[in-house]
DNA sequence: TTTTTTTACGCAATCGTTCCCGGTAACGAT
DNA sequence: ATCGTTACCGGGAACGATTGCGTAAAAAAA
């Protein structure tokens, strides 16, 4: 059941040689000749020889190896911005190993703890809902490893990040609302501690009251699992209906409430747009084949990744300790679509 | 920048023992006398002791970890997938290195060697379109390392094997799309070398005969890469539409494809299911929200990975080797939505 | 020819851990 | 007093690779 190798002492007992030569021979030393190197070089090709990466980890203290750690793989935000991660890291000869939090702090540190016990160079990192203790991402800090956060950050940490103009993608899609001619605009986001979900919630602000609206508590809905849970976004909305006020439009502030949101409207058997409006943070390629086609502020995920892989390859090959950090913003997308046309602003459309 | 944690080594020093005794201590081995059981387990506990995984890899040649590779994990059947699979391997105490092949045989071949050299214990494959040589996987399932196929299987490799019946989902949605009163009936399907795609295809097919319907191969369209590359799909639904006989429904063989019929099948302005039925393979969670709902086929996503994961254990686990290999197949799920419905079969419905 | 330099290689330590051998007490039995 | 147990513990070799240092032989310089 064992699965064995060859070895660099393979080679060096066929070739009658030490183990040292064959390893300089390897690496093209300058003390091997070139007679035993190509020897050595011929051999090692022959019999299929691959210098064992764990053996290398355990000596180099290095693995040539990230770990990303997001709250889980099936969102599609997520899922491109590995694929950002992937493309640079393997183009520069890392590795990536991703792993799941399912927005559970426990799983996250665990996760962490797995990650860097497996000796990886870095870390990319969305922190998870949960999160409340950094002690531990503190730590790892501190002790030098390199860090990268996107999406959800941490303030408390200084490291570079990530991050999309949140406040102005929320701020546009209300706005955007705002002009469609919704009055009692709602907000279903994330639990409260996390960057984005205060980022977004502020631009949901700054956006009514910069166009004389009153901000309603009654119409502001958190969901602590971001989604994960169906239940959570059901009762979100069920609730923002019970209300006094009922909502005419709602800014969904993350990828799986915007289509949960959209789930419990058809379920309710409401009509968007006409009788609420839906507009959501969404990254899914399915959006504009939704019924009715969503209205959604996209982030340039794959773009995300690129970066962070970028400037941790830059703290992990950098000699001396970094303390200058940065926090690169990107822009997010609006794309209008049918979920957020009112009647009335079809009829004027037909009209023009 | 360097990273480096609390070894036996510590312990030992700072505890006036030998490293093997903090070993043995730590092991709850039975020569070690109670009291500096005690010792060591508590000062290890209060440094924070954790062992060194790699060092263990390169001692015990086992990682405790698995490898998954998949074409891609932007996919909702292969991270549900996932999913499964990381819930059994993480209760037994297993971690998950999973990595994406993007259809490539080339970046399949690199995984599945930078897999091996992390001694992971095992491996989950579905192989991407693009696998012809099977010549590295017969090597490591002849050199021991226990691998367990699912969805795109390869039969010529011996192994324990996770499917579901796609002959009889591919049958039973041709049969739906014929009882609905499709007549020209195209189908869009991966790569021919898969495995899938000859089983769905056979489906078809003879779900066609066994209704008296003639099979046309100008209504059969491959996709080479799966539907990675939208033009592709475009592509084969474009030429679908230019040959004499128009279809007048499509089963799609696969996640990407049904989505990207749809939204090649509305960019043309044609109504589904009016003009054009739909229905294929999808564990997308968002196809009943679509327009129109998606009738799709849906795999046990979560379960299969469960059940490939179980298998996988037992291989790992297994004292002497096993030459008695099962091949679970589970079944597929029909769910007819809208997608389907012609309009005399609505008709029907509703004078019901 | 002798001395110095260069060339080309081997020895052994190291990374963190386990485990096979030993070794040494203490203690009861002979 | 001697032997045999039992209970504990340490030394050191592995696992696969790199690397500083030492050194024999060959080449160059004297």
């Amino acid at each position: 059941m064992k699965f064995e190798a060859v070895t660099i002492k393979d080679i060096a007992k066929a070739l009658g040689l030490s183990t040292s030569t064959v390893s300089r021979a390897l690496r093209d030393s300058y003390e091997i000749s070139p007679e035993t190197k190509k020897l050595v070089l011929e051999y090692a090709e022959k019999i299929n020889y691959h210098p064992n990466p764990i053996a290398l980890s355990l000596k180099e203290r290095r693995s040539r190896s990230i770990g990303v750690i997001v709250c889980e793989i099936a969102n599609s935000f997520f899922s491109q911005t590995i694929n950002g991660i992937e493309s640079i890291a393997n183009n520069n000869g890392y590795n990536v190993i991703i792993s799941q939090s399912r927005e559970s702090a426990d799983r996250e540190l665990l996760n962490l703890q797995y990650l860097t016990s497996r000796s990886v160079d870095g870390l990319i990192i969305s922190v998870s809902t949960e999160t409340k203790d950094l002690s531990y991402f503190r730590e790892l800090h501190d002790r030098g490893m390199p860090i990268v956060f996107f999406d959800r950050i941490v303030d408390e940490i200084e490291t570079h990040k990530v991050i999309v103009d949140n406040f102005k993608g929320a701020y546009d899609a209300t706005t955007h609302l705002i002009k469609c001619g919704y009055k009692r605009i709602a907000t279903v986001c994330n639990a409260a501690v996390l960057s984005i979900a205060k980022e977004r919630l502020a631009g949901y602000k700054a956006a009514l009251t910069d166009n004389g609206m009153e901000i309603n508590e009654a119409l502001i809905k958190y969901c602590q699992h971001g989604g994960m849970i169906t239940d959570e976004v059901e009762e979100a909305v069920q609730e923002l209906f019970k209300a006094r006020q009922k909502p005419d439009a709602i800014f969904a502030s993350a990828d799986k409430l915007t289509t949960g949101c959209l789930r419990i409207l058809k379920a309710k058997g409401l009509s968007v747009p006409d009788d609420i409006g839906l507009i959501g943070f969404s990254n899914s390629e399915l959006t504009e084949l939704l019924d009715p086609p969503l209205s959604i502020i996209k982030q340039p995920a794959f773009e995300m990744g690129e970066i962070a892989t970028s400037l941790l390859l830059q703290l992990i090959e950098s000699k001396r300790p970094v303390t200058d950090f940065e926090t690169r913003v990107l822009s997010t997308e609006l794309l209008i679509r049918e979920s957020t046309k009112k009647q009335k602003q079809k009829a004027k459309e037909i009209a023009s």
